[in-house]
DNA sequence: ACCTGAACACCGTTCAAGT
DNA sequence: ACCTGAACACCGTTCAAGT
């Protein structure tokens, strides 16, 4: 798939010569593109825009770091680290997973373009990874290990990730909400007839989706992580 | 956006001459799209593709549905239809809501590669739009009305549509799985170094995903809609 | 080892022109 | 009203060639 296949990446070129370019190239276009994306939007990530960004010639990226796939691959893995930095702590294990949960819904949404693009490459679970493995060690606080703490990672994992793409779908044109989301006047076949008006009209605006997050990713969290019975957890 | 801005889809084109081709011809396009996206993958439909495979020119299109949005959301909007002939029955209203979301797990992952699509092209909303109306009468069945059934709606769909994805994301290399969502060893950086080593063995293998979801589900449906204290609910 | 220009096989979209 | 061919401005990728 990548283009050299001699030591991907180059990461291996370490410590020659003077003028210490030694690995760096990479990483230089690793960060050229991520600032690429959250300036101009995920959209705006191609090689010959990247190329022209970096004043080198297209096919001079396929060198460094592969092609789009790898660029990409390389790009969510290296903003997700770089997203991976604030500690968490404080409460109980279980609040400290919750509060695990929250930090990956607020960074993937301070950082939404690279997260749009991570979405769009299948590569959320790779963006998030480093958050993800926080949350098996505040799990593993509380008590929650091997195959329950996998399913409990899935289940709050696609629960968060549920809700960050539904936030960045609400971006985009709060007009068209008012013709798919919504049905207002009963839709085209009047399918909302027997609907409550209340209802109807509730559907026509938004909700606000960090409030239902925040409540729903508690009974999640409270249906996979035993309560503490005590207020700490010793191994 | 659309080409064609007197009347989009000429679906308004009814009962002229002879041949009946009245209206026809963009549904046909339609089911045509439809075929391909099932039978190729979403990626698959290019206007030139799509227009290959209806013998005519690529540009037709543009004439009778518009441009690339607009044949998406249109195939999307038509197939959201098609999805929801199911009818939902039996149990207590809460009982209903949760079969309603599992009816929407299940026909979107039957129908795989048009569900990638809409989720590319941000209209996975469109496309569960029946199913979740259907949801909205089981929900107010239950009780529930007004703003809470809109945030009930939304923590639900919000996490279905997480499941999905995630199930559409284990579709691909289980190889790649091994590589991302896995530590293994312990990854570059020894960074599952402190973690449960039963843990670590269980996250290298895939969750039972439909059983994570069901009983995920059931956590999020109690938690937004109270407990029926009869066996029917009657309004 | 590192970087280039030219070329290939695709895209979506527009538009003047046909009937 | 309906459909076409030609053209434009983009893509990602490959490859022989330079230094």
């Amino acid at each position: 798939m990548s283009t050299n296949d001699e030591g991907a990446t180059n990461g291996d070129r370490v410590g020659t010569g003077p003028g210490r370019r030694a690995g760096l190239e990479a990483d230089e276009i690793l960060d050229r593109a991520i600032a690429l994306v959250e300036a101009e939007g995920a959209d705006a990530l191609t090689m010959r825009r990247l190329a022209a960004e970096l004043g080198v010639a297209t096919t001079t990226i396929y060198w460094h770091v592969g092609n789009r796939d790898d660029l990409v691959t390389a790009l969510v893995r290296r903003h997700g680290e770089r997203m991976a930095r604030t500690p968490v702590d404080g409460g109980t294990a279980r609040e400290r997973v919750l509060e695990v949960a929250r930090l990956i819904w607020r960074t993937s949404l301070d950082h939404r373009e690279v997260t749009r693009l991570a979405a769009a490459h299948g590569a959320s679970t790779l963006h998030a990874r480093r958050l993800e493995l926080a949350m098996a060690r505040e799990l593993q606080d509380a008590g929650v290990v091997g195959t329950a703490a996998r399913d409990a990672m899935r289940a709050i994992t696609a629960c968060v990730g549920g809700f960050i793409v539904a936030a960045l779908r609400d971006d985009l044109t709060p007009e068209a909400l008012r013709r798919t989301t919504v049905l207002a006047d009963g839709g085209p076949d009047g399918e909302a007839a027997d609907l409550d008006p209340a209802t109807v009209e509730a559907l026509a605006e938004a909700a606000d989706l960090p409030a239902v997050f925040d409540s729903t990713l508690r009974a999640v969290v409270d249906s996979v992580v035993p309560a503490d019975l005590t207020a700490h957890a010793y191994l």
